[in-house]
DNA sequence: AGCACGCCGACT
DNA sequence: GTCGGCGTGCTC
């Protein structure tokens, strides 16, 4: 007998033992994708991981169903599941998570359950069977086979209808029948909306009537009309589930009920770019080649496999990546190009594709699965040269001959995945998936990560600088001014100073444009009683609400709760609500007030929200067709825009203090690229900086355009305070809906913890925003010495936790995550 | 994650 | 009693 150990899709920290049928020995082999029964109805596709011959104790064990791909046809190559393993138990997270991340959703076969009448049934025999029951069975003879949604549907019973069938089944008339899915199914969102009645008031006393006293149903219900009214009338699925805390079986309850209805939306393919290559290789500048024959030399000579090459913005880092993706794919190998927000790589595609034509492919998570699984497939039968330009997730693909990964704007936090896990850094996981490859590393960056060019400088990485802008174009000059001063002078707190004013003005007048950035959405962060200074708050998180002036509401910027906007104070009743504070929408209100004559656009996720948005307003502006662009971080990326002479920060302390270690850098960078955007071509640009610390090191690096002084600084204050690259940080994050209870586990898990790993532990504190969707926070700070085994503290994680919740089952429901390397 | 089980608090 | 809501534990 021969037993394999089989990893789900799903949140579990386990592989699972099933025995290989007789009919399938030595056609399954590790990386094979097979169908497994889990739990007591379900199917998943399942990948092999490994094949024992020893038989498991403990449990029974179920037979694999089918093997899905053809024996010598596997869905995975080497050495990807080195890779899935890598990162699950480098970012403590589950394979099947790893899994569900890596694998389009389209090669996941699932079941549904389906319902269908025994032989013994018989409609016209209703003796001992309620009405319910009745009606059942009756729909069951008519239909057939029928999923149990659309049999609650057709009979109209939708409370409870798995008992009804239950009692069926018990009588012998019905079975149950599991029915795999195996068509490829489009990239799916389920969204959940109000049946088209629900916006009479009859409805709505019903609904409620028919719901009773279920809380949680009613709290999901009230969060669905909140959307509702909020203009959204279908919300994603998990979207609601979070903002009303409750669990997927509430909403199946609404759904069975007919209060709320499901629906799935597939998402438009995208058009499959052909194109030929009609341009040849760029030709360099003397400094572009130096850096290109550097690169060539790290690889070739001094046999570095992991390179950074830094040039300063507009330098021509894309002609340099161009000649060596050349050179890797005459090798007859592929590439990589990792790039961090898909959304603005259009113009360095088709630069791409000008050059390699259809080598060129785009992946990322805007793609309909079919789209994904074609190029999964043809990167899996294809041992061609190709270059795949793709965001994050691209790490996944199954290639077979990789030689090189491009890591543009390597230092980018978006890298990292934040949210649900794997919580992985791209660029750190493409550096191991390249040494899995025996493939090079290029990573790229105007200003580069502290941990980057601290590797570089301290020799693990080869580097290669590039440090004049391409034609001679001058870096912009940087101004900053001091808003102190200002408020001295004027008295005001205008969002533009007099000097700033006047600097747009000449620059309208001359016809050239400007570019004001403003890192805050929405019309104003803040809203706040002047009478007894209450500031309104989100009611499922604790942070202070947007006021939007488009909705004319208050929005929870964490959980997207809308609120209307109180005439009143809620507190004491006067009516003194006051808008506090500047966000992109109001920023624009006042420069079209500045400059009546200008057209002005903004840019930022509420204006780019549809899918076009974002190119739309790129190409507008390009083509000059508005004077002033007001926007967020969105206008800082990568945009190449000649006629732009003026660049604005409004308010520079605003990025300089968060409350992170990271803070310098982030702003260090966000400001760098920011002036960036300043006199590409020909034309000198000029960058004004308002802050009203102009002697902070961000700032005056800044104006000096002084990396490495910056670098310097910050490298000794993370030294100092033992920060990354002076120590390998991981945050464990405790959550529950009982802050008493996420408190007293934070304080014994801390207890235990420190046990173990003394003073390596910093915490339980309060995060900044210490409640999120209803549910309380707590945070570790782990830091760990650079040369110690993380993977011993890995497995010491792993069992503190599950040893403290043997100890202590009243603490069962906190939720346990960790990020490991926080961006 | 999904699903069954079983406790518990309301209503006939 | 009985019914449905909702927390708990398990899945090879």
């Amino acid at each position: 007998m021969e037993f394999a150990e089989v990893i789900v899709p799903l949140p579990l920290n386990a592989v699972f033992t099933y025995a290989v049928p007789e009919s399938l020995r030595g056609k399954i082999s590790v990386g094979s994708r097979v169908l497994v029964p889990f739990g007591p109805r379900k199917f998943y596709t399942g990948i092999v991981e490994a094949l024992t011959p020893i038989p498991p104790k403990g449990f029974e064990v179920k037979e694999i169903m089918r093997l899905i791909d053809k024996a010598d046809d596997p869905i995975l190559c080497n050495p990807q599941l080195k890779f899935w393993r890598w990162m699950a138990d480098y970012y403590l997270c589950s394979i099947g998570e790893v899994m569900r991340a890596a694998l389009p959703s389209a090669l996941k076969l699932e079941s549904e359950t389906f319902i269908e009448p025994t032989a013994d049934a018989d409609r016209e025999n209703l003796v001992g069977l309620t009405d319910e029951e009745a009606l059942m069975l009756a729909t069951l003879c008519n239909e057939g086979r029928i999923s149990l949604g659309d049999l609650s549907k057709k009979t109209g019973l939708t409370a409870a209808p798995d008992r009804v069938v239950g009692a069926l089944i018990s009588k012998g008339l019905a079975m149950i029948s599991e029915k795999v899915i195996e068509k490829y199914r489009s990239q799916k969102h389920t969204l959940i909306s109000l049946p088209p009645e629900a916006d009479t008031q009859g409805w709505r006393t019903s609904a409620f009537a028919t719901i009773g006293r279920a809380a949680k149903q009613e709290k999901l219900l009230l969060t669905m009309l909140q959307f509702h009214s909020g203009g959204e009338r279908s919300v994603e699925k998990s979207r609601l589930l979070e903002r009303a805390a409750v669990t997927p079986a509430i909403l199946k309850t609404l759904i069975d009920k007919g209060l709320l209805l499901s629906e799935t939306k597939i998402v438009n393919r995208f058009a499959a770019r052909e194109g030929a290559e009609t341009a040849p290789l760029p030709t360099l500048s003397p400094a572009q080649t130096g850096a290109r024959n550097r690169l060539l030399d790290l690889w070739e000579q001094e046999g570095k496999t992991v390179n950074l090459l830094r040039g300063v913005t507009s330098s021509g880092k894309t002609e340099i990546y161009i000649h060596l993706i050349d050179r890797v794919l005459r090798d007859g190998r592929q590439v990589l190009f990792l790039v961090p927000e898909i959304a603005l790589t259009t113009q360095l595609t088709e630069r791409l594709q000008r050059v390699f034509g259809s080598k060129v492919l785009v992946y990322h998570s805007k793609f309909t699965d079919n789209e994904r699984v074609d190029i999964w497939t043809r990167l899996l039968h294809s041992r061609e040269p190709m270059v795949i330009v793709g965001a994050r997730s691209s790490v996944f693909l199954p290639f077979r001959r990789l030689g090189l990964i491009i890591i543009d704007e390597e230092h980018e936090p978006s890298f990292k995945q934040y949210d649900p896990a794997p919580r992985y850094n791209a660029r750190d996981s493409a550096i191991v998936l390249a040494g899995m490859h025996g493939a090079k590393v290029l990573l790229g960056s105007a200003s580069p990560a502290v941990e980057t060019y601290y590797k570089a400088q301290s020799g693990r990485y080869g580097l290669a600088e590039l440090t004049e802008r391409y034609g001679g174009v001058a870096l912009p000059e940087i101004k900053v001014i001091d808003m102190k001063k200002e408020w001295k002078k004027f008295r005001t707190n205008r969002p533009l100073s007099e000097e700033m004013h006047s600097k747009v003005n000449s620059t309208l007048a001359e016809g050239n444009q400007a570019i004001i950035f403003h890192n805050r959405r929405g019309f104003a962060p803040m809203a706040r009683c002047k009478a007894c200074a209450h500031v309104p708050k989100c009611e499922y998180c604790d942070v202070s609400l947007t006021y939007h002036r488009l909705e004319n509401r208050l929005i929870c910027h964490y959980c997207g709760a809308q609120y209307p906007l109180p005439t009143l104070c809620p507190v004491c009743g006067e009516p003194a609500i006051e808008i506090i504070g500047y966000g992109t929408e109001r920023i624009e209100d006042e420069v079209a007030k500045e400059f009546p004559e200008a057209k002005i656009l903004r840019m930022d996720l509420d204006t780019t929200r549809n899918k076009d948005g974002y190119q739309e307003i790129i190409n507008a502006f390009s083509a000059h067709k508005a004077d002033i662009l007001v926007g967020t971080q969105m206008v800082t990326k990568g945009l190449d825009f000649s006629d732009v002479s003026i660049v604005g920060v409004l308010n520079a302390d605003m990025i300089i203090n968060q409350p992170d270690f990271r803070s310098a850098e982030r702003a260090f960078n966000m400001l760098i690229q920011v002036a960036g955007r300043a006199g590409r071509r020909e034309k000198t640009g000029e960058v004004m900086v308002q802050t009203s610390q102009p002697e902070h090191p961000v700032i005056t690096s800044l104006l000096r355009h002084d990396y490495e002084g910056f670098y310097d600084r910050e490298l000794e204050e993370r030294k100092k305070f033992a920060y990354p690259p002076f120590s390998r940080m991981i945050f464990i994050y405790l959550k529950h809906r009982e802050e008493s209870v996420v408190e007293l586990m934070a304080q014994r898990y801390g207890a235990e913890l420190r046990a173990l790993l003394g003073a390596r532990v910093h915490g339980p504190e309060k995060p900044e925003v210490a409640r999120v969707q209803s549910l309380y926070i707590r945070r570790f700070m782990l830091k760990i010495e650079p040369e110690a085994s993380t993977s011993k503290v890995r497995t010491l994680l792993r069992a503190t936790y599950n040893q403290l919740l043997e100890a202590n089952p009243d603490l069962k429901g906190v939720q346990i995550h960790y990020d490991v390397d926080p961006a």
